[in-house]
Formats: structure tokens, C-alpha cells, sequence
DNA sequence: TTAGTTCAGGTCATCATGACTGTAACTCTT
DNA sequence: AAGAGTTACAGTCATGATGACCTGAACTAA
């Protein structure tokens, strides 16, 4: 034991009356049709900070963990009041720690992301203290927030390129080219249509169904549902810790 | 705004009493040179545990996280308490924080995992609190902690198949048959030999120094170098948080 | 000298991928 | 009604990565 945990013993007694704060954060994303071309577009709602520090900022929806919930249940409740609805997908993301993330009280937030399907209803349904941005042109946000974001936004797209997340913001019945565009709107590049369409149909978990779906301007492209079964984030609910720090002392 | 934050508002003066407890816990891994064969094999050290819940199950190291230390430093010095090493790499693994992990209080964990490459002298020098225990045939460990490791393994083996982990377990020259083994003894199973060669020759960050490495009992193999830069944890020393969970509610 | 071992460089078939072409099927315009 | 425009759908071709396998080189040990 090398004693470098109390070498600044004339602080513990104010450590001990403010221990670090846990906080929840989310970064929730969501498709929204483009006004211009009609096709998907990334965007995730921020709230206004109504207090210092970073007050009139846009921040991640977030609050204080309860003593009742678990970090996954504070993250879909946050995110329901949010949002208003239920994620199709919830993931831990990372645990910010940094010592002078918030000033004032030391806050180690547990960083979330989220997808969420949200009704045209939701996503219209703005207040002067919640607003949707697009996810690749964002401000300078309250905090270190702007990195949460980024590290969530690198995490979906990785999931995206070798995963199969992208059915969550899909519904039951797709084309090919649907699927296609929420790649595109996520990975924010072109795909070609015929090499993406030769990927699809060799997973076997992607089956048509006899129907087509017609109104479009053009020859009316085959539905298709996805007959696998959906990630989910699996490592949650666990039971377990060590408090007995001591004990660890070197052999 | 719901309100739904403080509608269990009975707990509260419970709750502030005894907030959830932060604690910090570490997989580390190690190659240790198999008895017989010679060959590396991955294991890590774990701790006796001195008092209830678990008396005398064997834990990861981990310990309370002090106010002045980062996440990543609290990581760092369990580690060093531990084992005596600096680590050679480490990394956040993820937040448990289900609400029963740990009888009583409760206590939010956030695991990391790291390498590290051990003197004899740390490896032979067990006590009987700390022993190594090899990472593949573990017995049953207190709390979730056999979870975690599981998960913890799971990361290093990604990690190794597509990354550049595997030179943190390895000096600064090598023999590509090192290499490889570092590789078979994470992943668990024999690699081709030429294939494995022919992969790590096409990467331009391998160079060979002009020497060659003498006292084996056949052909000396060529000493080769990593050039590249080894990679780091990049999401720490962030700062930043939401506590106001207020505002986050619904518009 | 010979056997045993690993090192080192190579071939071959297979598979995934990106770039690209051509035809089918529908709607809209004139 | 004819043609233009658009997308759906099916296929070809070259390329690169990969797994399985082969051969000779260079060293040690018997």
C-alpha cells in the first residue's frame, strides 16, 4: 500500500461529504425524412441547460441516477421522458470519469445511446427547451458532450457496417432500397444499389414476402422482412461488485 | 415535466444517506510461458476476499473510487497495487450497475482490463490473497465477476483479431513466430503458420532489423519491429456532465 | 551423415467486394 | 398511344483477401 490514496487526507472529510455524483446521459438518435430529397436523415434531440454551468447550452438529455432503477432503466426512462417513446435499441456507451468534466462537484456520467423510432407527431412536437439537430452539424454543446456525441456516432456506424441494428429502424416490412438508405443516411456515404441489393438477399435472415409496395413512380420493388432475431444490449442487469479495495493490496 | 424523478419522494432522505457507491474493478492479463510446451498462455491474478459477502472467494482487484483520481488512474494504481506492473494497456470495459450485484449497499462498477507483462518475480510472488489463475478454466468468483471476465475476454479477442494489441504482450524485437503465438494463446486455437506470415509481412508497420535470433534448436528466425504507433485508450480525461435532469423533460 | 525441426517463400482454389452493364416494370409527359 | 424518366432486378468482370497446401533453406541433435 503506498498510501498515495489519503496523501490528501486534509480534503477527505469534504470527499466524504460529496462523493462523486452519477449521472446518466443519452445520446438518442433517430431517422427523419429529408424536406428536400424525402430520404433519411440522422438527427437526435438535445435539451436546453436551464442553469450554470452552460446555461442556454444544448445538452444530451440526462439526470442523476436513482437509487431504484438500473443504469439501464434510467437511461429508457430518461429517454421516454425525452422523446416520449420507447427505444428500439439501448446501449451503454462509455463512463466519462474525468476529474473536471463539471465544474463544481465532481459527476462520473454513464453515457448512453440510443435509437428510437419517433412518430411525425414527436418529432414536430418541439419545445423552447427540447429541439432535434442533425447529427452531423452540430454546435458547441454544454460540456464534453460534443465527444459523447461523436463516440456514439462512431459506435453506430461501426455497428452499422457489421451488425444488424439497422432493422430496428426499419418496420416490419422493408424494400431493399429502404434498407439502403437508412446505411446511407447513417454511414453518410453513396452505396451502390446492385452490391448492396447482392449482400441483402445472400443473408438468409432477409426473406420476401409475396407483396410489392406500390405508389412509387416507378416499377414497385418487392417487401422483404427480417426473420432474425434483434440485438439487444447484453450486458445489463448484472449483479455484482467489489467494494473491499484493501484487499487488493500487492502480494 | 413529469415528475416521475421524485415520485418515490418517501426514499429520497434514504437515498442521499446512502448514494450508489462507485467502485472500480480490473481484468488483467497476462501470457505466462506454459510449463511443458513453452508456449504462452493468457493469466490473470485475482484477490482473496477477507470479509463477507463472499469470504474466501477469490475477486477481481478493484477498490472505491477516490474523489481525486480519474477513472483510468483508479484503474491504474489497483493495478499497480496488484500486481506491481505498470500496464502496457488499459482500457474501460463497461459499467455494471444492476441493483443487486452486491448484498446491502449498492454499488455501480466500472470495470476496465489491461495487459501487462509481468517480471518471473511478480508471476512466482503469490501470497495467499493474490493468485493467478489461468484465464480459460476459471472457478466460480464472487459477485458477477465471472461475467465480467467473460466479457473481458471477449474484448481482448476482437481486439486481437483486428487490431494491434498483441504488441503490447511482446518486447520491442520479435520473431514472427512470437507473434503468432501471443496470437494462438488469446484466441485459443492454432494459426497457419505461412498465412500468419504472409499477413504480418504485407503490414508495412513490422520491419525487420537486420538481426536474427540464435540458440534455437533449428533455422534462426529474423528479429522483426513494430513501427507503428500502439494504441491507447481514447475516450478518458473527459470532462464534462449533466446533473440538471430536469430539464430533460419531455417537451 | 542423417533425421528432425522451424523458417521462409511460393502456388492454387475460393470467396467477398467494387465497378459496371443490360433488361424489366412502372409512372409521367406530350 | 408513344416515348422519356426512374427504379428494380439480374448478371459479368477484375481485384484482393483468405485458407489449404507444397518446397526448399538453415539450423540442431543424434
Amino acid at each position: 500500500m503506498t498510501g498515495f490514496m489519503f496523501s490528501e487526507a486534509a480534503n477527505v472529510t469534504e470527499r466524504r461529504q460529496q462523493p462523486p455524483a452519477l449521472a446518466i446521459s443519452t445520446v438518442i438518435f433517430a431517422l427523419r425524412p429529408s424536406a428536400s430529397s424525402g430520404r433519411p436523415v440522422l438527427w437526435l434531440p438535445l435539451v436546453r441547460r436551464i442553469r450554470e454551468p452552460f446555461r442556454d447550452h444544448w445538452a444530451l438529455p440526462g439526470g442523476p441516477l436513482t437509487q431504484a432503477e438500473s443504469l439501464q432503466d434510467a437511461a429508457a426512462r430518461n429517454l421516454q421522458e425525452t422523446t416520449g417513446l420507447v427505444p428500439k435499441y439501448l446501449e451503454q456507451l462509455y463512463a466519462f470519469g474525468g476529474l473536471h468534466r463539471s465544474p463544481g462537484q465532481r459527476v462520473v456520467s454513464i453515457a448512453y445511446w440510443a435509437l428510437v423510432q419517433p412518430t411525425e407527431a414527436a418529432l414536430a412536437e418541439e419545445s423552447i427547451n427540447v429541439k432535434w439537430f442533425r447529427a452531423d452539424k452540430l454546435q458547441q454543446l454544454a460540456f464534453d458532450h460534443n465527444e459523447i456525441v461523436n463516440y456514439a456516432l462512431w459506435r453506430l456506424r461501426n455497428k452499422m457496417t457489421y451488425g444488424t441494428i439497422a432493422y430496428h429502424l426499419l418496420g416490419e416490412k422493408f424494400t431493399l432500397a429502404q434498407v439502403r438508405e437508412v446505411y446511407e443516411a447513417v454511414l453518410d456515404r453513396a452505396l451502390d444499389p446492385a452490391n448492396f441489393r447482392r449482400q441483402l438477399t445472400a443473408d438468409r435472415q432477409i426473406e420476401a414476402t409475396g407483396e410489392y409496395l406500390q405508389g412509387g413512380k416507378h416499377r414497385p420493388p418487392r417487401l422483404y422482412r427480417y426473420t432474425g432475431a434483434l440485438a439487444a444490449d447484453k450486458y445489463d442487469n448484472f449483479d455484482d461488485d467489489d467494494l473491499d479495495g484493501k484487499a487488493a493490496a500487492v502480494p
